[in-house]
DNA sequence: TAAAAATATTTCGTATACAAAACACATATT
DNA sequence: AATATGTGTTTTGTATACGAAATATTTTTA
């Protein structure tokens, strides 16, 4: 199709009305599923099989399987193929790392274009994540956190930094499902709330500081302690 | 070919030597041709002619097209084609908006891990940009500066920041093709070298100041106010 | 039996064919 | 004359075919 809709490079609210090119659907629901740990790392995503049970031709997955690796979320090696990526821990770092510098630097610029409608916006979508937390709905907590801090960004105007916000967001969710320690930590229990409360005070500093530390609380939720499972320790594991 | 690396997510230093598959080849041919402003905005880049031109079929001008409408420099409007994108004022601004916010931000952990090697390169780079401006070699020294400003964010080991940052430094290439005044302001006659003084001292609140100002000069050096050239006033060209 | 070689099978890379949409130009209509 | 309609051409979107590389399987050999 070779349109640029389906990278999504510009930001749009929820309009589920618009159409939907038949590869943007297949993004979409790829997309969905490796957000969604449906599809976990290292999984194979053949170009033949995908076709079929899309039904439609290898062109269109390969395609779709292009915006993707754009997006980070799926690795493309020559000759042998799509999986969705597995995130060194490196990569882990660098992600959190950048996403520090981005929401932390663009938070004076959101309090000086804030304004009551997406405030309220924000609001709402505080508690959601609150009543998802406490429905223990993890995943959709996750979610929501991830919409949060890109709605807050929105109010920045600067369709540059959402993009790259957003692809930040959806390699954090691959990130979570590579380190995502066990006894899911949970961090921000009480969600974006004082956040939400310094930056209707105008307090840029506290904010910034805030949203430092929030960054820090999620990414000490990981755990990058672990050897990466690609490459499993088979002296160690058959030592014996 | 669906491979990432035409994608350059890869910091990598100038190798020449690789080897380059067949469309890595005709990317870099057409994206310096659009940065160097060989390829003026709005140019049409018809599938048959390019793929004619380079002696390759369809499939792989296509997945060029695709590559380089990720990055910014290339806009593929469905059923109609891809052209060399002409950025709006708004996205003009908000470039630089953002390069501000990551260089700015990204400057602490810059001074924090740079080393000599990359000093010295950095002073390299800033010596070949200063004769470049002495032989009035206008395009030379720009992209000298360009590649000063990656180098820079390249120090900080973080790949994803200098994924985006090269993005929005292309993006910069095409803004000053249509924004750039005519009389060629020239900005910062003295390069960097004061910036490189500062991270010398590791004086990371001036070297921050500097970068903030550099930043705001170069888009100084540009005429935002002229009307988008994209549609022309036909009332008032042919009212007579 | 285990490693190596040969062969078969799968999967990817690219060219090409054809349908459908957009475009350009000529003709008709008011 | 300006707009509208129709027709032919160009260009894009998608499926498909085929060669080539990678992977899996079998056979051979030590």
């Amino acid at each position: 199709m070779s349109n640029d809709t389906s990278v999504k490079s510009t930001p749009k609210k929820a309009d589920n009305t618009e159409k939907l090119t038949k590869d943007e659907k297949i993004y979409q629901q790829i997309y969905t599923a490796i957000v969604d740990h449906q599809l976990a790392p290292d999984t194979k995503l053949p170009e033949d099989a995908l076709a079929e049970s899309f039904n439609v031709s290898r062109t269109i997955i390969r395609k779709v399987l292009l915006d993707l690796s754009h997006e980070g979320l799926v690795t493309n090696a020559p000759k042998r193929g799509a999986r969705v990526s597995r995130p060194s821990i490196k990569e882990g770092k660098e992600v959190f790392e950048a996403r520090r510098i981005i929401e932390v630097a663009t938070l004076p610029v959101v309090i000086h274009k804030i304004n009551e409608v997406s405030l309220k916006l924000l609001k709402d979508l505080n508690n959601q994540q609150l009543a998802a937390q406490k429905a223990q709905d993890i995943k959709k907590a996750i979610r929501l956190s991830g919409e949060f801090h890109l709605e807050l960004i929105l109010t920045s105007e600067n369709d540059s930094l959402y993009d790259y916000l957003r692809k930040l967001i959806s390699r954090s969710s691959l990130i979570v499902a590579v380190f995502g320690s066990t006894q899911q930590h949970l961090p921000s229990c009480q969600g974006h709330s004082k956040l939400l409360e310094l930056i209707s005070q105008n307090d840029v500093e506290q904010s910034q500081k805030w949203m430092n530390d929030h960054l820090i609380d999620i990414e000490a939720s990981l755990d990058f302690s672990e050897p990466n499972k690609t490459n499993p320790d088979f002296k160690k594991l058959f030592s014996d």
